[in-house]
RNA sequence: GGCGCCGUAGCCAAGUGGUAAGGCAGGAGACUGCAAAUCUCUCACCGUCGGUUCGAUUCCGACCGGCGCCUCCA
């Protein structure tokens, strides 16, 4: 096995990675705000780590994976006000769909998905030490705010230090309870609203809510330890929120918080950032509608490294769907095949090779794909040859397993019992028209079938069949 | 203004100091009653201009073009 190589935001270069106790990698990834449908955009990010949990466990580590769920904050609080309803009502509807939407997508479950609002009590302990360290500071409100200037590191993430940031623009819209501008709140004391829509908790200083980024800390060390090896998200995180998790919880331990940081960039359409305020977000919801599986969205994904903006363009998801058509094709036909060759063994070994070597490097998935496209190119080449060796062909299949472990890429088989049986017996309809050589009818019912979305094809063993 | 990323074939997209993976689409051929699937062959001088080098798409600089962060946005 060669070594595993991830690029680290906080050393801006790619580096060894090994979890810290040698067995287990302990990783937190910051997970959707619950107030409506995750754009593609975001299950970009929710996939980029699915591949990275996936290729840990292929490096023979365990993964920990915690994801929370941010279930309090002021768009959810907004909604609800509007509804005139609680934050649950509103949270609970998008925290199923979010899961059905990411199975649809075929990303593993994490071991954990922690709700903010189920850890108010660690998120206030953490306040109280923060506040002991004198780290913190208490507003004339009943807000509480981290002081940056008592946490020298603060900035290094993000390299702030470098930075310059924009005079005028930011600082005019903060609150003048602040003593720098730059602080952010740990604990917001309550408003009308938040009372109102069961968003505020008791705490030594009043009713409030947590702020943002207190809650990935509280759970992030309630879960994985004080110091744990992975922490990943979108690359927009970085600043603030991954800066000022990290003063907050490096102020309050005096330890490191993720010994590496990992960040996916962005999934662009037409262009522009996919957000919701640009107007040109997609759902899952959507890609189902247009019949587009999860796996070919896989693919367009993984067609791209992790670490670069990726553009859904007009006919992107049509190319992958089409991609994974031939990896479907490919899988059905290793499963029928009844022996290979000794080539087919080398294509293997050299497949299994390749595939590792590209993601053991920091996650080079579009190499990984390419690897498993070769080896089907001289699979299929050596099964054409219709080789008798089984031994040989378990080889195959045991790679292959191997590679679709990570990629996850065969698509669905039509489970459909109805439909199926309906099609078999179109195609012994055709079987016999073609047996007396009356290709009108076979081409008729072919017709047929294609009208369905049934595509067919003859091979010495038969007639097989798939959705279009 | 500060910080960062990118510009490779019709489209998507890896990669390397010594003349460029893979996928989609396309072209020619084989197989097929016809198809489909599959196989074979085919399809790029890597944004522009300089510099370093025996040699650069790959290093450096400038320029042009695109994108992101600095706004609790993955």
């Amino acid at each position: 096995m060669p070594e595993f190589r991830l690029y680290n935001t906080l050393t801006r270069r790619v580096e060894p990675f090994a979890p810290a106790d040698g067995h287990t990698v302990r990783m937190y990834t910051c997970g959707p705000t619950v107030y409506n449908p995750a754009h593609l955009g975001n299950f970009r990010t929710f996939l980029f780590e699915d591949l990275m949990r996936r290729t840990l466990k292929l490096a023979g580590w365990g993964v920990e994976q915690i994801m929370n769920l941010t279930d309090v904050d002021d768009k959810i609080i907004r909604k609800a006000a509007a509804l005139g309803t609680t934050i649950s009502h509103v949270t609970e509807p998008f925290t199923e769909l979010f899961h059905q939407d990411r199975r649809y997508l075929r990303i593993e479950d994490a071991e954990g998905y922690p709700k903010a609002t189920a850890h108010i009590p660690e998120m206030v302990a953490l306040v109280e030490r923060l506040i002991a360290k004198n780290v913190a500071y208490e507003a004339e409100d009943g807000s509480i705010y981290f002081a940056i200037d008592r946490f020298p590191n603060y900035g290094q993430l993000s390299q702030l230090d470098k930075r310059e940031l924009r005079t005028g623009a930011r600082v005019a819209q903060d609150e003048y309870a602040k003593e720098n501008a730059q602080d952010f709140a740990l604990w917001k004391a309550a408003k009308d609203e938040d009372e109102a829509t069961g968003a505020a908790w008791d705490s030594p200083w009043g009713r409030g809510r947590p702020g943002w980024h207190l809650e990935c800390s509280a759970m992030a060390m309630k879960y994985l330890g004080e110091t744990f090896d992975l922490h990943a998200g979108g690359i927009d995180l970085i600043f603030p929120h991954h800066e000022d998790e990290i003063a907050q919880s490096e102020a309050a331990t005096g330890k490191t918080f993720a010994r590496c940081w990992c960040h996916g960039e962005f999934l662009l359409t037409d262009g522009a950032k996919m957000a919701k305020r640009v107007g040109n977000v997609a759902n899952v919801v959507e890609l189902r509608e247009q019949g587009i599986s999860g796996t070919a969205y896989r693919h367009f994904v993984f067609n791209a490294h992790y670490r670069k903006q990726l553009n859904l363009g007009e006919d992107s998801l049509e190319q992958s769907r089409a991609a994974v058509r031939r990896i479907g094709t490919f899988a059905k036909r290793l499963a029928e095949a009844t022996g290979g060759t000794e080539a087919l063994v080398a294509a293997a070994s050299k497949a299994e090779h390749a595939f590792i070597d590209a993601l053991f490097d920091d996650l080079n998935a579009p190499e990984a794909l390419a690897a498993l496209f070769t080896f089907i190119t001289e699979a299929n080449r050596e099964l054409d040859t219709g080789g008798t060796d089984v031994a040989a062909l378990d080889r195959a299949r045991a790679a292959f397993r191997m590679i679709d472990g990570v990629l996850d890429l065969v698509p669905e088989q039509e489970a459909d019992a109805e439909l199926a049986t309906w099609v078999e017996e179109r195609i012994e309809a055709r079987k016999a028209a073609r047996e007396r050589r009356d290709f009108g009818a076979a081409d008729a019912v072919r017709a047929e079938l294609v009208a369905r979305g049934i595509s067919i094809e003859d091979s010495a063993q038969g007639t097989r069949w798939k959705r279009l």
